[in-house]
DNA sequence: TATTGTTATACTCTATAACTATA
DNA sequence: TATAGTTATAGAGTATAACAATA
C-alpha cells in the first residue's frame, strides 16, 4: 500500500481516537490546540493565536468563549492597544493542559503499541523529516480547510418512483 | 515529537494535497473512494458500498446521484431484488479511474520526497504494522465522524461595546 | 415486519462579509 | 484608513428520523 495512503488512513485515526480520549475531560482537539498554543505563549492576541492555528477569527471567538466560560482562560485587556486582548491561562487551564499532556502520552502509547521503543524512533524520525520537507509548522495540526470540488445541481430521479 | 501526532499531522496534509491534486480531475476524495471501490467489485449496491466507505446511505444517494449525472457511474436494476441497485463504472467511469491511480502515484512521489526508495519502504512496512494491529480496513479512508464535545450556550459580553 | 434507497432536517465546521471600537 | 474582535450568514459534512417501494 501507498505511504501516502497509510499516513491519511492513520492519520485520520489517531486524530479520531485523540479526540475520543479528550471528550471525557470535555474538550475538543481545537481546544486543546488553544490551551496548548496560551500555555506556550502566554498574552497571545486572538489575530496571531488563529494564525498559529489556522483558526478563523469568526471560530476562534466561539472557542475562547466556551474557554473562558469553563475558567481555562482569561481574556486581559491589553494596556497597549484597547483592541486587542492577551490570553491567559488559569489554574484551571494549567491542570487541564497538563491533563491533556497525560492524554497525549496514552494515546501515543495506545496508537503505537505494534512497535517496540526503537521502531517508534524510527518511525517519528521518517515522519519528521517529510514534516519539514513539507514546510509544516513544528506542533500545529493543520485542521480541514474546504476542499471539495463545486458541482451544479443534480437532476433527481426516483427509486420512491414505480419503476416497472 | 511524539509519533502520534505527526502521524495526524502529516496524515490530515496529505489528505488535503490530495484532494488539491483531485480538483482538476472535478472529483472529491469520497469520489475517488466511491469509484475505487466499484471498480474492484462492480455490482456493488449501495448499501455495501456505504458499509464499506463509512458514508452514511443518505450522503452517498447525492454523491452516487453526481457521478451517474457525469457519466462515472450507472445504476442498473438488480434482478434478483427491486430494491436495490447494482452500481457499475462506464468507460469513462474506468478512465477517471485510471487517472486516480496516476494522480495518487504523482502525490505519494511528492509527499516522500525527502526519503529514499529503501526508507519509503521501511516507513510503509511500520505504517502497515501499526494500521492492522489498530483494526484499519485496508484501503478504507475512515473519515472524520462526529467527536466534538457538546457544551451549553455561551453567555457573550462584547467586545463591541465600549469597555471604559 | 424488515430492508433499500431516498428525502427532510438539525448540528457542526469552514468561509466570507459586514459591523463596532480602536488605532 | 486599517486592524482586532465580533456577528451574521452561506456552504459542506455528519447524523438521525421518516418515507415509498419492495422483500
Amino acid at each position: 500500500m501507498s505511504p501516502s495512503f497509510l499516513l491519511a488512513q492513520i492519520g485520520a485515526h489517531a486524530a479520531m481516537k485523540f479526540a475520543e480520549r479528550l471528550a471525557p475531560l470535555g474538550l475538543s482537539p481545537p481546544d486543546a490546540g488553544i490551551l496548548r498554543a496560551i500555555g506556550a505563549s502566554a498574552g497571545l492576541s486572538q489575530k496571531r493565536l488563529g494564525e498559529r492555528l489556522s483558526i478563523l477569527p469568526s471560530r476562534l471567538v466561539v472557542l475562547v468563549d466556551e474557554l473562558e466560560r469553563r475558567g481555562l482562560v482569561e481574556r486581559r485587556d491589553s494596556p497597549e492597544d484597547r483592541r486587542v486582548y492577551e490570553l491567559h491561562l488559569t489554574d484551571a487551564g494549567r491542570r487541564a493542559l497538563e491533563a491533556i499532556g497525560r492524554t497525549a502520552r496514552q494515546h501515543d502509547a495506545a496508537l503505537c503499541a505494534a512497535l517496540d521503543e526503537s521502531e517508534r524512533a524510527e518511525l517519528s524520525a521518517l515522519l519528521t523529516r517529510i514534516a519539514e520537507e513539507q514546510g509544516l509548522e513544528p506542533g500545529v495540526h493543520p485542521g480541514f480547510k474546504r476542499l471539495g470540488k463545486t458541482a451544479q445541481p443534480a437532476t433527481r430521479r426516483g427509486k420512491t418512483e414505480p419503476r416497472a
